[in-house]
RNA sequence: AGAGGAGUGGCAGAGUGGUCGAUUGCGGCGGUCUUGAAAACCGUUGUACCGCGAGGUACCGGGGGUUCGAAUCCCUCCUCCUCUGCCA
């Protein structure tokens, strides 16, 4: 969330930044945030006053009591009968002040970055460069979900039988297409000095509030009740909140981690047309990088991990695209969203496969995350993340873009993985 | 899952109702001494909020309560340890 010093100290820019996001009622919402906080300090610091008062009486009816002069001590301590019921009053105006802020931030999303353009959807989105040919091919060419089936290597009904829809199966040489990718992906990531860790994929409350998932987008996450764990929709929640709660030193700066996990996602209300196949799953496989940075190194650490995605595709021998989200097209929180695309030959459109993302201080803010610089002054990091890659889309690319009529060739950086070369 | 025990500052570990943000040791930082280092000695050593400042308030696993006053008493939740049970 943002910092209310943020938004008093850059109010311009900040409802700017809000209105190129189409974000609506920015003025009144950013009014109401400074009234609150108005509020909460100055019930505070009457709380506070009469708290210190309060304090140094008991201390006097300590002393008293030890000299044993009862009768003043109990007429100190009527005194305090009255002190109490302020306290009491002022401390719940001060908490409701605080709690209401909170909330009213919650509902506030990220401050663009200057470069973001302005926007209303996807079409706003800028592409900032192309790379790959897009390949040629036979005539009989087959989306992705005919391919499946003509091989049998992803099946959906099985899925549909065990589980329920958007549940696939992976069977042969399918299952062992995931796992070469996921292989490849987590070794890639290791040469470019990412440290791999592998969480826990139920979070709690705590961690779905910390990288921004609560309350915005509750209803996307399936819920375990008896436990009240949430799975998790990416990789981002459990290896960001890592850091929760945490002062980390200048020198451990950056922190650059890669993980491998399943990501659930109910989707609920968003399946239509071009969500067939493998473009839209409710569990699906990724591996996803996350860095933690000094604040004014996180946008050089953006353009690394752009380009460190950038050369996954290009290694799969994809044709891809990179855009810069538009103000209403980006995530709540975030302030720069590069979007990778990998073009789907069959289906002839563009798929997103990676979502890279620097989040300023929006998720640490509310993770409290910050470091100790040589200064000895305590500052919030910065926190950023992007899929290294999602698996799904990647495999649809690969089975269209690779078909052939004797089979469908795979890339040969995933052969040593794969023990097989064509499906 | 049941029974018992425990959670205190970076770590170890005192403190069982009042002057305790908290004894002490280790570690860290600064200094004295030294050519330099070690040792010794001296000093210092958390976080957040409020306040122009002096300073104040809060925090002893989380939340709630009793009390003029809580690290200390009560309730509740969480976590860890031991034993029993179950289990990959």
């Amino acid at each position: 969330m943002l910092l209310v010093n943020q938004i008093r100290e850059n109010y311009i820019g900040v409802l700017e930044g809000l209105q190129k996001r189409n974000f609506p009622n920015a003025e009144t919402v950013l009014k109401q945030a400074l009234e609150l906080d108005d509020l909460r300090k100055s019930t505070q610091t009457q709380r506070d006053q009469i708290q210190a008062e309060s304090n140094s009486i008991s201390k006097q009816i300590g002393m008293l009591m030890k000299e044993g002069k009862k009768e003043e001590a109990e007429q100190a301590k009527n005194r305090t009968a009255e002190i109490k019921v302020q306290i009491k009053e002022l401390e719940e105006q001060n908490s409701t002040a605080e709690e209401e802020l909170k909330a009213l931030l919650y509902t506030i999303p990220n401050v663009p970055h200057s470069s973001v353009p302005a926007g209303k959807s996807a079409e706003d989105n800028e592409v900032v460069l192309e790379h790959g040919t897009i390949p040629e091919l036979h005539a009989d060419k087959q989306p992705h979900w005919e391919l499946i089936k003509k091989y049998d290597i992803i099946d959906f009904d099985l899925g549909v039988k065990i589980t329920g829809a958007g549940f696939p199966v992976y069977k042969g040489k399918g299952a062992r297409l995931q796992r070469a990718l996921i292989n490849f992906f987590l070794d890639e990531a290791l040469a470019a000095g990412f440290t791999e860790v592998q969480p826990p994929i139920l979070v709690n409350e705590d961690s779905g509030y910390g990288t921004g998932q609560l309350p915005d987008k509750e209803g996307q996450m399936y819920f375990a009740t008896a436990d009240n764990l949430y799975l998790i929709p990416t990789a981002e929640v459990p290896i960001t909140n890592l850091y929760r709660d945490v002062i980390l030193s200048e020198e451990d700066l950056p922190i650059r981690n890669v993980g491998y996990t399943p990501c659930f996602r109910r989707e609920a209300g968003s399946w239509g047309a071009h969500v067939r196949g493998l473009n839209r799953l409710h569990q699906f496989d990724k591996v996803e990088i996350v860095q933690i940075t000094h604040p004014d190194k996180s946008y050089e650490a953006l353009e690394s991990m752009s380009a460190y995605v950038q050369s996954l595709l290009q290694k799969l021998e994809l044709p891809y695209r990179v855009l810069r989200l538009c103000g209403g097209d980006m995530g709540f929180t975030s302030a720069l969203t590069y979007d990778m695309e990998v073009f789907s030959a069959a289906q002839e459109r563009w798929l997103e496969v990676s979502s890279v993302s620097n989040f300023e201080t929006y998720q640490t803010n509310r993770l409290k995350l910050r470091f100790k610089g040589s200064d000895k002054k305590t500052q919030l990091a910065h926190s950023l993340n992007g899929s290294a890659l999602a698996l799904p889309r990647i495999v649809a690319a690969i089975l269209e873009n690779n078909q052939t009529p004797d089979g469908i060739k795979m890339p040969k950086v995933l052969q040593p993985y794969l023990g097989f070369d064509k499906i």
